[in-house]
DNA sequence: TTCGAATATACGGTTGACCGTATATATGTT
DNA sequence: AACATATATACGGTCAACCGTATATTCGAA
């Protein structure tokens, strides 16, 4: 029966998540110590934040050694696409996510499976 | 400066403004009285969302004698129309939108210049 | 097997969203 | 003016969302 829209729009209407959704999309992949190294916040923030997501289908984990890589879910209905996607172009000209991809991208020791998603 | 999408996600994650609003994309115009009706809900709660949704810039209104018709405000961001539009092709097919469509069709005393939008 | 790193979760507290009731305001009607 | 209708707002209460801190879990390395 999958997520219903107003369940789907509350979890977009936290900046936690709705930056971390669209950086997960931007890069495919990301763990939990890259969105805090991103984001600026603590690490339970960004797990709580991302399990919600999590819960409500939106993206998916997978384990990789010692890191959990979150991904859009691959049966996100279409709709939810939509408007991630509407976003995602709506945002690659503002703050925040012009920064934060800068700051992904310039980050040091990060782990290194996240380019081949 | 325009509509923060956290701000414009969280107004989308109530049934009542998110039914209010495809009507509204629908109709072009409804007032509170319409919207009482086909929603069920008590006159307070739908002039409440709608102020939320007037006052985020999403909808304006105009009094036409003792009625206040509500519309999506001109000046809506493209992606935000977007979003609407895609949740709009989603909801055609579902419940509650399409029971909602027939209730509001059915409508007595429909204040008369409703169609003219 | 001990340790450190990455992640998840449990806990208690605070705040904000939403609710229904009651009332105020504005308009049209008589 | 008095009244009815449509709408908006003020008030007080409830509950869910979010937060930071503390702790549990899982894994790799030594």
């Amino acid at each position: 029966m999958g997520i219903q829209f107003s369940q789907f729009f509350q979890l977009l209407s936290d900046d936690t998540r709705l930056r971390s959704l669209l950086l997960i999309r931007q890069e495919g992949e990301l763990c939990v110590c890259e969105l805090v190294d991103v984001l600026g916040v603590i690490q339970p923030k960004v797990s709580r934040h991302l399990a919600a997501l999590r819960d409500a289908g939106v993206v998916t984990d997978r384990r990789q050694a010692q890191w959990i890589y979150y991904r859009l879910h691959p049966d996100l209905p279409d709709w939810a696409h939509q408007v991630i996607d509407t976003m995602a172009g709506e945002a690659a000209g503002r703050e925040p996510f012009i920064n934060d991809l800068a700051v992904l991208t310039e980050m040091p020791n990060r782990p290194g499976a996240s380019r081949c998603a």
